[in-house]
DNA sequence: TTGGCTTCCGTAAACGTTTACGATACTATG
DNA sequence: CATAGTATCGTAAACGTTTACGGAAGCCAA
């Protein structure tokens, strides 16, 4: 009826009726015309794409969802709260951007999960799920044994992990290199003469640290080496567990000479605490830890090992669209179980 | 016809038809059960409640959202990438925690919308908004112009903002007393005898960044002092940023005495970039900051200014919920439009 | 008995999409 | 001209909820 003269061009563009009887067409055409369906004419496509353009349309994201029984959205489930998962802010952004240049081309939205430090982990992603709000999920600060794998896995949802844990339902994970960090660290300092190596490694059952931990003492013991019970520091991933830490250092009766660290984010605490002590660090005592925004601008500088998070981004979108059947065909089904390298970088810690 | 026998007990829960039938009662009874609604028999609510949570049942979001037309999600937009958000490691999962404290009350779940880096952020917020994908929105980073704040007001999506920006639509925000900073900064810096005070900003247009350069620039001029051009360093947020101001720094002919830093991220990189210059921090150069992680642990001890990130987190949840008519009874209609101070902790930088 | 309340529950209509199916017009072929 | 095939589009039924509405009891008072 209206031609297309723009009279009422910002009328409350309710809905996709309200598109298709401002074209004079069906809604079925509209929908079809939106989604890229053969069946529709190419001028009208044109039409449609045009006028839902101008009068900012997009398609209702519940209508959809209910109709397709899928989202278009990816949820990454993280904790919030400062001391839980030990990875800052900065990790975490930088292998977003990764997975969004892959999630893009798909028309994918990435959304971060938040669970609440008040509540239960499980519960929550339980009930993420039921509600149907993701079509993926990507997990990470994966746990020794994790009841969500089995969760997810139940529910037969699609999902990967960054990280592994024992709790295993052989779906696709990723997890840093951890037990190549452990290998090199020690193989590096037992080659410039320390013999009395030391660790920390998470304060709670964050599977990373048994991983790291077990490595380390097998590699020691490839040299001959004994990974004494003492030298094991548990702590908090901040800065406040790296201070703790060294003051428990400079505390002990037979101080080790060297100390890989598993988390970037107790450094500057670390470096503050052994000053403190009298320790200075690269002299002292050598140390190896994990790049992060600061560990190069440390004094003496971190000798630490390096990834490209935004690759590792990539690398965990793509392995997850890979166990989709919506991407299958464009993803080959290899089932990534992928120990992610990290790189040493020099530094005068050590 | 199935009487409570537990044979089935796991069966495909599909909705809440499968419920329904289970039940033997019909589904319009079992939603009124599940939702709280008075008029149906306690005892049958029971049955309902324990059934559902035996079967795990919970309501489909799509299903519920479209007939409610709400989603009981608030969404907190933020960049992706690595060199975009300007704040420090821990910043957001701080504030985080506090908005889902009082969130929690009300059954609505927090979910960070990642805007990628490739996509413009008006656009981003433009398809999410059209989706229905929230209830409301907390945005951040607010620019010195921004055309967000439109979008929303147009559409009458309830938000506020942490930050301002000249681009006013009369919605409540909450930001940080960066002018009392700046004041509190300053008197400290002239009262110790500094009379050439540089101070650094963000790189892009960052509405604080504006605020605080015009607050110091008064307070200044209120001691009959001038604000030197070029002491006004822009950087990324990050400490490579800050390392590239203390070589600026260092490079200048009429060198500063000291140095007030609007973003945290900066302070590592510039303690290293002031030293290898021959810089002492504290004793050559006086710098003031913004708490962070690691603020404490540097050396000399950074005299920052801090602030409950919690508390924030608490305060900009419920001025939120105040905009929104479904909870208008519970928190009274105050208009929010809030200066969250600082507390200045001393260090030994200045 | 009648009428009016109250309490509880079933019925069915939305909400905004997508899509299977059928209808129409047109073209090509015999 | 009749028929088959193709291109394009309209119709209506889903998807899983919530909720307005009405109906069936049960109770009490007139």
């Amino acid at each position: 009826m209206t031609s297309r003269g723009s009279g009422e061009e910002r009328g409350k563009m309710k809905g996709i009726r309200q598109l298709a009887e401002h074209l004079d067409i069906s809604i079925g055409t509209v929908s079809r015309a939106l989604n890229g369906k053969p069946d529709v004419n190419e001028e009208t496509r044109k039409r449609v794409l045009e006028a839902a353009e101008s009068l900012g349309y997009v398609a209702n994201q519940s209508g959809r969802a209910l109709r397709k029984g899928t989202t278009g959205v990816i949820g990454f489930m993280m904790q919030t709260g400062s001391e839980i998962t030990g990875q800052g802010d900065t990790f975490f952004m930088s292998v977003f951007d990764g997975v969004q240049t892959v999630f893009a081309r798909h028309k994918l939205d990435l959304v971060a999960l938040l669970c609440s430090s008040q509540e239960d982990p499980n519960d929550y992603l339980k009930r993420v799920v039921a509600r149907g709000f993701a079509d993926g999920i990507i997990l990470s600060a994966t746990r020794r044994h994790d009841a969500r794998f089995e969760l997810l896995a139940k529910r037969k949802i699609p999902f990967i992990t960054l990280g592994r844990s024992l709790t295993d339902v052989g779906q696709p994970w990723l997890d840093l290199d951890f037990e190549g960090m452990a290998e090199a660290s020690i193989d590096r300092l037992v080659a410039r003469g320390h013999k009395h190596i030391a660790l920390t490694r998470p304060h709670d059952d964050m599977n990373l640290g048994y991983v790291f931990e077990d490595q380390c003492r097998a590699t020691l013991a490839r040299h001959g080496l004994r990974l004494d019970e003492r030298h094991i520091f548990r702590s908090t991933p901040n800065e406040a567990g790296g201070y703790l830490i060294a003051r428990e250092l400079s505390a002990l009766e037979t101080r080790p000479t060297a100390i890989v660290l598993i988390n970037e984010a107790i450094t500057v605490g670390l470096y503050r605490g052994l000053v403190e002590a009298g320790i200075k660090p690269g002299r002292d005592m050598a140390i190896i830890g994990r790049q992060s925004p600061h560990s190069q601008f440390l004094s003496p500088r971190l000798t630490s090992f390096s990834l490209s998070l935004r690759d590792l981004g990539i690398a965990l979108a793509e392995s997850l669209l890979a166990t989709m059947p919506a991407f299958a065909d464009i993803y080959p089904a290899r089932h990534a179980r992928l120990l992610w390298p990290m790189a040493l970088v020099p530094g005068e810690s050590d």
